[in-house]
DNA sequence: GTAACTGCAAAACCTTTGCGAGATT
DNA sequence: AATCTCGCAAAGGTTTTGCAGTTAC
């Protein structure tokens, strides 16, 4: 059965081949937050016949459709994630890469305010957080 | 006389080069965001024996010694400026390339309480929005 | 004097692209 | 059949690094 994002590629009346279908299959069943030789990995599992290039490709070709988002975590390399209804935000464990999403509509609704207040329409946004297990001890001190 | 970047390196034991002050003073006074393309320029011009490789090693040793912070606006090319105390996010204007910078307590708290509640404590954390100058009837619309 | 620093050029990364061959509609 | 897509390998842009000579302390 076709994935989500094979349905959606082929909405956009991309052309739907292997490779792309193989990819799809990569990012819809991923719940983490893959780099391009990650999908490339994954992808090459199921079919050894596909290059590094097909999915650099794929994966922009995606973006550009707006089924998945790049997320850039500060490591030099592109990160993608299947893009869902709602924004949210990534908190981001330092001490395992671990990456915790999460939503919160007053957070959106501040940062709403304070674009307008210094004249700006949000066309783009985001917010990571990098943090470390809190030990007990941390729930009272500072 | 000194900049305060060059203060802050002797402070932390390094050798104070020719090269580390020129750049030191380039950093000091220079009020954007600059890449390291744009240091190399500017600290040329005031001695033009200055590598790109050193600018590079440079801005490595100013980020590990705190006084510089890497900031990436997601054009693939690092971006740098001084640190100083209060935490401060980027607006940055997508027509024109500029950069606002804002602070807001009310959102620092936010962020802070996000990661509680979500186990952690914040090492580090980056908010950029990205916007188009508003025109005058989004002032009263959506 | 010694450890740290520099310039140069080569290389390492990640990503994009030209091209001829091969798929998809 | 026409067009889009692919794999390959080369090239692009940014950043790092090995080495031999130089400098700050």
């Amino acid at each position: 059965m076709a994935s989500r994002l094979e349905t959606l590629c082929q909405e956009k009346g991309l052309k739907m081949t292997g490779q792309r279908r193989v990819i799809s299959k990569v990012l819809s069943e991923a719940e983490d937050h893959l780099d391009v030789e990650e999908v490339h990995r994954r992808a090459v599992r199921i079919d050894p016949r596909i290059s590094i290039a097909t999915v650099y490709r794929t994966m922009r070709l995606l973006e550009d459709a707006d089924v998945v988002e790049k997320v850039d975590f500060g490591d030099g390399r592109a990160r993608y994630e299947e893009k869902r209804g709602i924004h949210h935000d990534h908190l981001i464990d330092t001490s395992t890469g671990r990456v915790i999403e999460f939503t919160n509509p007053e957070l959106e609704a501040m940062k709403e305010r304070i674009a307008r207040e210094l004249g700006y329409r949000i066309v783009g946004h985001r917010l990571e957080i990098y943090g470390v297990p809190l030990r007990d001890d941390d729930a009272k001190g500072v």
